[in-house]
DNA sequence: CACGAACCGTACCGTACGGTACTCATTTAA
DNA sequence: TTAAATGAGTACCGTACGGTACGGTTCGTG
């Protein structure tokens, strides 16, 4: 635990620097402009110190990936009794937010990377994205559901099933789209609203479907 | 229209052949296996007829994505008066083929490559794979959504919605993280039923509600 | 039979990448 | 002040790929 803990630190300035150039690299010419020379010129620094501090490639990919995931924070909820409507907000926010992070260029880049070296061998590029990147936003809106459930604003049985449900009516299959290079995706709020109203219409308790409807 | 309907005599069978093996080997080894060499080696062909043929290795990759697509048929839903019952099953039915369609060796490959080559310039290959690769299920989806509400089984204003919905309650984030090579994502069929009982919720008149309480 | 087209197998070329080695400047610590 | 360490810049090596050229072989056709 406090071992992981040091996530702040886990590269010097000068190596973030490093990645953070790399990153760049990646995002504006895609993985085959990601060259040590290309990224070595481009933060002014030696192929030498890239090899000592992140060994191979691979280990500049995966510190890409970490320090990437590291600058992504989201608030987690607490406290803060939640209503109808104030539980509809937040999840409405959820969605936009999710879909803002999915849409965004180096979360695509990241994305295209891990799922093009997800076929050679070993690569725990993918597993260490999914891990890296979603813990976040999956604890986030696992939290919002279970504080949901507690009101006595959602039913379910199963948490991981109803937040895949969310998960799934949010995304469809825009992630997919973006990241096969369709443009012009970007009408993000109306399907934020309309994942969750069909949310709320499936787990809803009848205190959100009547608020709902007075709503409308 | 007549120009484009002879999609099977697109490529001769030699040619088809050398596309099969090129398909083997992108799934055995990823894109870095796929090299024109490697392919002119395994299809027992000589490179200089690879460049006749295909043009240059995008042409290649083209030809594999078009070659796939045409060996995909599925059937077109056609007269048939619909029941609650059938409509359950029949969706039931494309939810599974749709899974299974996504988790198959050489669409999970193909998909990778052609995402890896999405941020790289011109690179129509994901807007072909989207194209060619979606078109038959998109159809299939939609005639069977529309029977339905032809049928007063279903209600909904835009049909492109109601199927995207669909899509995503059936799929959720399971094609990304099969994209990323995560294992062990083989449970389609409760997957399957779960994403038609909710989409009946959401979507379903009070006829098909009726008989799905009275099946419980 | 003769001829030409198609094509296989292989050799070849230019290029570009990953990774290593070496030199020289700057910093740091005793 | 000086010696050790750090790192930038560059040159280099082996390899492997995309693409082309060429000799030899099969096969269809007049």
């Amino acid at each position: 635990m406090l071992s992981e803990a040091g996530q702040s630190s886990e590269f010097s300035p000068r190596q973030n620097a490093v990645l953070e150039q790399a990153l760049r690299l990646l995002v504006d010419g895609g993985e085959k402009a990601l060259t040590t020379s290309g990224v070595a010129r481009a933060a002014n620094c030696s192929k030498e110190s890239l090899y000592k501090w992140f060994g191979d490639r691979d280990g500049l990919l995966s510190a890409m990936i970490t320090y990437q995931a590291s600058k992504v924070r989201t608030f987690e909820r607490n406290g803060e009794r939640l209503t109808a409507a104030s539980l509809h907000d937040h999840l409405v926010v959820f969605s936009r937010d999710l879909l803002e992070v999915l849409a965004g260029d180096v979360s695509l880049a990241l994305n295209r990377l891990a799922i093009g070296q997800s076929n050679r061998d070993g690569s725990k590029l993918g597993k260490l994205l999914l891990e890296r990147g979603r813990r976040q936003i999956d604890r986030r809106a696992s939290g919002l559901i279970d504080a949901g459930k507690r009101a006595g604003l959602l039913r379910f049985l199963d948490a991981d099933e109803a937040y895949h449900t969310l998960y799934g009516l949010i995304v469809s299959d825009l992630h997919v789209r973006m990241l096969l290079g369709e443009p012009g995706l970007k009408d993000t709020s109306r399907q934020a609203e309309r994942a969750v109203t069909a949310f709320l219409k499936l787990y809803g308790t009848e205190k959100v479907l009547a608020e709902a409807a007075a709503t409308v």
